[in-house]
DNA sequence: GGTTGAGCTTCCAGTAGCTGGAAGCCCTAT
DNA sequence: ATAGGGCTTCCAGCTACTGGAAGCTCAACC
């Protein structure tokens, strides 16, 4: 199969599929021609990939999963150890940008949004804390 | 005053600070030696980028911001369509990550992280759609 | 006066994860 | 034969810094 067709069943962008594979995640044949020929196997990592990828793993969480996932000996605690991880990662994210939305949204509701020149947003940012 | 005095008083690393005169959001004056001299002005400007970019404001926010914070003849109006155009992108990442956060949540709490393989969090990401 | 160490400078490279574009080969259809 | 689309590689650029090397400057100490 043919790049055009992977990038088709899978979703993912052809630029993504080479990087992916200039990267090391997925090493598909190549064809006479210099054509990438990609397996039935190359398109289920690539689509396990791009899931991942959705669920907002690093690359380097997706090399190791991938790993894991090939990997009949695993134990699942590795796995579990790094979806934990990232998720504690995610739900710190989720309180930062709770932050900021509750901030923001303070200031964009106080702000008249006119064409006076007084703004509560301004005023906060440059508050002198200095 | 030198960069390390300005890097302590606004708590922005000095490399940021050298970083942000780089692309233009400050022009410190330069002292006979070469060094920056900065002023109580380019203190306040940094101090100020660096509360924008705590809200998670880009850079070109930052500069645009600035220019409007500097601009006696400015309307509220536009700095608040920056704001409020940077909240609905906040609340956008803030809707995706919850979702992550859900699903994550539910499959690490579905995977038993014991030394057995089967593991539920790579089945979903296994899952084929294709 | 000499030396040492900290602080300053510039410049280059690297980070994450792609994405765009150029130059050029290959394949199929007309 | 030629036109087009698809494929290839390689290089550059995106965001917002950050690390490190090489080298100048300054203040302090002996």
């Amino acid at each position: 199969m043919n790049i055009k067709d992977v990038s088709e069943r899978t979703g993912l962008p052809s630029k993504t599929i080479r990087y992916y594979e200039d990267i090391g995640l997925i090493t598909p044949a190549r064809g006479e021609n210099g054509y990438r020929k990609f397996s039935e196997s190359d398109l289920h990592k690539l689509a396990f990939v791009g899931r991942a990828r959705h669920l907002g793993f690093s690359i380097e969480d997706c090399r190791n999963l991938l790993a894991l996932w090939g990997d009949n000996g695993r134990s699942s605690a590795d796995v579990r150890a790094i979806a934990q991880s990232h998720l504690e990662q995610i739900e710190a994210k989720l309180k930062e940008l709770a932050e900021m939305r509750d901030t923001l949204a303070r200031l964009v509701h106080c702000c008249a949004g006119d064409n006076r020149p007084d703004c509560p947003i301004l005023e906060d940012l440059a508050q002198t804390h200095i």
